[in-house]
DNA sequence: CCCCAGGCGACTC
DNA sequence: GAGTCGCATGGG
C-alpha cells in the first residue's frame, strides 16, 4: 500500500517516540512487527510505501483512520504545547495489539529503551512462530510456557516474575475482549490488579494497546516537563491533574511533549 | 567507572 | 494515604 505524504504523519517520528519497541530502521528503510505482522517501510518523494503482509492491519494498526488536523487544532494551548506538537507534528498513535503492550511495558519499566527492544527481541525469537525473516510476538499460552527463572536468563531482571505470572494469568484467563468494553477508569482499575503493573504502565496501555485517549502517563521525562509548573508533585497525583486539564487530548498532549523533552535530550 | 532508565511492590508511619 | 527504598541489568 501506498500513502501520500503529510504534514500529520511521519514514520521516524511515530515510531522513534517511545510508544513501540519492535522496529529497525536502517537508511532510511523502516522494518516494523506487530504480533504477527510485518510491514517494510520505505519513501519516495511523495509517498510512504509499504510492502506488508496485510494492508488492512497497518491501515488501522497506524492509526490513518483517525483526522489528526482535528486532534492537533483541539490540542493548540499554551507555548510548550504549541513547540512540542510543532517538533513531533506527524506522531500518531499506534493501535497496538493490548496483550503485546502489556507485556513490552512490564519489561520498560525503570529500562532504557535499547535495552526495553533488546529483552522483547530475545523473547520473541524464543517463544515466537517462526515467521521466516522474523519471529512473531508469542501468544500468551507461548508465553507461558516459560518461569520467571528463564525470563531473568534472558535479561528482565527483576521483571522477570512480573512476566512470568503475568502470562501464567493470560493463558489461564481470556479476557482482553471482555475488559476492552469497560470504561476508562475501570479498565485502569484491572490493569493495575496484574502484579508488576501501577499508574504509569497501566496508562500506557490504555493508550496505546486500548486506543483511550483520555490517559496521561507520567514518567521520568514527563516529569521533568512539569517540574517548574508542578513542583514535587508525584507522577500519579500529576497524571490524574494532567487529565483534568486536557481531557481527551492527553493521550496525545503526553505524547507530543514525550518526544520533545527526550529528543531535546539527544541533540 | 558511575549514572540512570517510559516504575513497581514492600514496607513504614 | 503518603513517603522511602531496593531492585537487575546494561547502554551511554
Amino acid at each position: 500500500m501506498k500513502i501520500k505524504k503529510c504534514d500529520t504523519f511521519n514514520i521516524k517520528q511515530t515510531l522513534d517516540c517511545g510508544q513501540v519497541f519492535r522496529y529497525t530502521e536502517k537508511d532510511g528503510v523502516f522494518d516494523l512487527y506487530a504480533i504477527n505482522h510485518h510491514a517494510k517501510i520505505t519513501e519516495n518523494d511523495d509517498e510512504y510505501v509499504f510492502e506488508c503482509d496485510d494492508d488492512a492491519f497497518f491501515q488501522k494498526y497506524l492509526d490513518f483512520d483517525t483526522n489528526y488536523d482535528i486532534i492537533i487544532a483541539k490540542s493548540q494551548d499554551k507555548a510548550l504545547i504549541s513547540s512540542a506538537i510543532a517538533f513531533g507534528r506527524g506522531i500518531h498513535i499506534l493501535r497496538q495489539d493490548p496483550i503485546e503492550t502489556i507485556f513490552s511495558f512490564l519489561i520498560s519499566q525503570n529500562n532504557h529503551i535499547p535495552r526495553i527492544k533488546s529483552i522483547i527481541g530475545r523473547i520473541c525469537d524464543a517463544l515466537g512462530d517462526d515467521m521466516g525473516e522474523y519471529h512473531a510476538f508469542p501468544t500468551v499460552q507461548q508465553l507461558a510456557t516459560k518461569d520467571a527463572e528463564w525470563y531473568a536468563s534472558i535479561g528482565a531482571g527483576y521483571r522477570a516474575e512480573y512476566l512470568a505470572r503475568n502470562a501464567k494469568f493470560f493463558a489461564e484467563n481470556d479476557i482482553i475482549g471482555e475488559w476492552s468494553k469497560l470504561p476508562t477508569e475501570e479498565l485502569r482499575a484491572k490493569l493495575m490488579s496484574l502484579y508488576g503493573v501501577g499508574r504509569k504502565v497501566a496508562d500506557c496501555v490504555l493508550l496505546f494497546g486500548f486506543a483511550r485517549y483520555d490517559v496521561f502517563p507520567v514518567d521520568t521525562w514527563i516529569l521533568k516537563v512539569f517540574e517548574q509548573d508542578y513542583p514535587a508533585v508525584p507522577a500519579e497525583k500529576l497524571s490524574k491533574l494532567l487529565v483534568e486539564k486536557y481531557g481527551e487530548m492527553s493521550g496525545f498532549i503526553q505524547q507530543w511533549l514525550f518526544y520533545f523533552k527526550r529528543e531535546e535530550k539527544k541533540l
